[in-house]
DNA sequence: CCAATTTAGATGCATTTGCATCTACCGTCG
DNA sequence: CGACGGTAGATGCAAATGCATCTAAATTGG
C-alpha cells in the first residue's frame, strides 16, 4: 500500500464519498431552512416529489421506499400521515394481495407543485452560482452513474 | 450533447441537486445497512469522525453542528449519549463561558477507528468499481466546490 | 394440493429528533 | 458601570423514527 506517493485507490474513494456527503449536507441544511418546507417535512415532501414524477400514477410502498431514506415502517406511517392529511390516496394492488398502492391527490399534487416552484427556485439560487453549466452536467453525470452502478446488484 | 433543446438554468440547477441527492441517498442506505453501524448510528459515527479529524482534538458544539445534518438540540444530546457512553469527553471553554469543548476519549477514539476502517472497505467497494479514478476526483473537486460557494455567503 | 419459506406492509414500544423555550454568558452602547 | 440585544447550550414535550414482531398473502418445494 503506498504511503506518501500516488493516492490509494481506498482514500480516493473515501475522499470522494465524504465530499459528496458534506455537500449534501451543506444544501440540504439551507434547503430545509428555507421557507419551502415549513408545511412539510422534506422527506414528506420526497415522497410527494416521486409519486408526481411517477408516469402511471400509482407507486408501491417499496418502491417508494427506494428513493427516501427511511425505514419500512418510517414510510409506512409517513404515508399514513399524508393520507390522513388528504394528500395521498391508497388502495390495494390489484395483482398482489400484500400489496398497496398510492397516488397523489388533486390536493396533493397541488401541495407538490407549490412547495417544488420555491424548492427548485432555492436550489438553482444555491446551485447555479457554485458550479459553471457544464460542471453541472458533468457533476450530474457522475452521480447519475454511481447511482446505476449501485442498483445493479 | 443534450439530446432535446437547451435545458433551462433553474432546470439544469434542479436535476443535478436532484441526481447529487438520490446518490447520497442509494450510497447511504447500502452503508447503514452494512455490519460497521452496528454499534453505533451515523449521525454519531460522524460525530467521532469530525472530532477525530479535527487537529487540536477539541471542538465547540456549535462547530460540530456545521458538519452534521441535525438541529442543535439533537446534537446536544446525542453528544450527551456519546458522553453517557464513554466516548467523549467535555469540557467548559476556557475563553467563553457559554461554550463546551468536546473531544475524543481514547475509547471512542477506539472505536472510530474501528468502524472507520470498515466504513472506508465499505465506501470503496460501492464507489470504487462505479467511477474510474479520474471520475472520482472530479467528483469530489466539483462537490468541494459547491460546498465551498455555499460557505461563502 | 399442502406445508414451509418469503415478501409486503402494519403495529407495539423504546429511542431519537425537532420546536419552543429557558438559562447563562458575551458584547455593545448609553 | 448597567441595561440590552445576541449567542451557546440545555431542557420539556410532542412528533417522528427504527427495531422487533405480527398478520396476511404470495411463492416454492415436495
Amino acid at each position: 500500500m503506498a504511503a506518501g506517493g500516488p493516492e490509494s485507490p481506498v482514500r480516493l474513494a473515501a475522499e470522494t464519498w465524504e465530499s459528496l456527503f458534506r455537500a449534501q449536507v451543506a444544501v440540504m441544511r439551507k434547503l430545509q431552512s428555507g421557507p419551502a418546507f415549513r408545511k412539510l417535512a422534506v422527506n414528506e415532501y420526497d415522497v410527494l416529489f416521486t409519486l408526481s414524477r411517477c408516469p402511471s400514477g400509482w407507486l408501491r410502498l417499496n418502491e417508494l421506499n427506494d428513493n427516501v431514506l427511511l425505514s419500512q415502517s418510517s414510510l409506512s406511517r409517513l404515508v399514513e400521515r399524508l393520507e390522513k392529511r388528504g394528500l395521498v390516496a391508497r388502495m390495494p394492488a390489484p395483482e398482489d394481495g400484500r400489496g398497496i398502492l398510492i397516488q397523489l391527490t388533486d390536493e396533493g399534487r397541488e401541495l407538490q407543485k407549490e412547495i417544488g416552484r420555491e424548492h427548485v427556485r432555492d436550489i438553482s439560487a444555491l446551485v447555479g452560482p457554485a458550479l459553471t453549466p457544464a460542471e453541472q452536467k458533468e457533476l450530474r453525470r457522475l452521480t447519475d452513474k454511481l447511482r446505476d452502478s449501485l442498483g445493479k446488484r
